[in-house]
DNA sequence: AAACATTTTTAGGTTAGCCTAAAATATTTT
DNA sequence: AAAATATTTTAGGCTAACCTAAAAATGTTT
């Protein structure tokens, strides 16, 4: 059985695994996690004794089979919660993250696959992500953000790529929600922001903001 | 903000009060939260200091108002994620008690109390027990037993006061199972046996089996 | 009330997870 | 490739929550 510490630094092993190939900086570990390098490098060496990650000094960590499939877990829960707090008690997407950090931990099999179940055994979260199922398989799409898209295309909003409050909150209040059809009727030469339809009205969205927004084409 | 392990005294404490009216004893605590007296003695120490209990040295700890209030909240969620777990997700009544000591923990005030609206605000929990309200505001109504009933009177079998292993075992042998709904028929003069009605068929029952069952009316 | 028994507290240790500051290693620049 | 810079590890401390064993206080007997 593992710490509520330990769980979290493989989960942001796992995150990170995606932006740096190789192994993990204890660095990028520690700014992750808001705490302090040598902290990091103490835990590393205690996640490779129980063969969870595979850890060389100097040269950062990697997740084992089975700390990618613990991970996976932890992440499975925390997604799942996000869905039952938005579909089920109201909550807005923004507000569920710090509560589904702590949902996350319960430890429960049964409690997890039952939720699943009385979800209905949903694939994504409510910004997007996508759900790992029970063996820890997870489906990954290419994400595609509302910039790539051309002059005239639509994409269906998914989710984030920034998912601070801050920005969530921002979106909430230009009314661009999940599931939106978003189409790009222009783009702006001086400063590449976008002329969009979103429903009935048209919005101007700076570059920066575009490019934060998770699409599929339509 | 409390660590879980002060709400765990806390709790322990709140509970620990009804048998013991004036100070709850170190000792006991310590049996209850399967520790050890001075890990208690300790705990006591910090609980005085942050006001949530006055502690005498060598005379137990009592529950200040605030104390009274947290011990509340908690022993509130707690109850509260149980009816959420039988009521949606399946569980039966005797597997809800350690997931519910693990969710009794999250912080969120808004969750508590959407999730109090979820469930149609319920007042007890599936052994029974009263829900207190978000002020700690706790209904106590003495715990009905089969006996209580009148001719006629129809109950849920919710829980049982002597949980010894033979009592139970006599329980499943005459197929009383929880969630049982029993009908009291009728009442024999010279030994106050119950004829009750249980599912399609009719059993006897001595007034002692049925003063150690709790039901709730119907 | 003195002797014995029980309960509680104190003293001193352990572990997990965090920290700062200094030392060691790796990387980049010149 | 040596020097300068950045990253990572080590060394040594701190706190919360636990522990055992010894000391102190309380309760009970006779």
């Amino acid at each position: 059985m593992l710490s509520f510490s330990e769980e979290n630094y493989l989960k942001s092993i796992f995150h990170l695994s995606y932006e740096s190939e190789l192994g993990v900086s204890t660095n990028s570990i520690a700014d992750n996690l808001n705490t302090k390098a040598s902290s990091v490098t103490e835990m590393l060496k205690k996640l490779g004794e129980k063969n969870l990650i595979v850890y060389k000094k100097y040269h950062g960590a990697q997740l084992t089979e089975m700390g990618r499939k613990t991970a996976l877990n932890i992440i499975r829960k925390h997604r799942l919660w996000e869905v039952f707090l938005v579909d089920k008690l109201n909550f807005k997407w923004d507000e569920v993250h710090d509560i589904a950090e702590q949902l996350e931990h319960i430890q429960s099999e049964k409690l997890t696959n039952e939720l699943d179940k009385f979800l209905n055994f949903p694939t994504k979260d409510p910004h997007g992500d996508p759900i790992p199922n029970p063996a820890g398989f997870i489906k990954f799409t290419p994400k595609l953000r509302l910039s790539d898209l051309n002059i005239g295309e639509t994409g269906k909003f998914i989710g984030v790529k920034d998912s601070s409050s801050t920005f969530l909150k921002y979106l909430d209040k230009r009314q661009i929600s999940l599931g939106s059809n978003i189409k790009v009727l222009h783009q702006e030469e001086f400063d590449q922001s976008l002329h969009v339809g979103l429903d009935e009205t048209n919005l101007t969205i700076s570059i920066k903001t575009a490019s934060n927004l998770y699409i599929t084409k339509i």
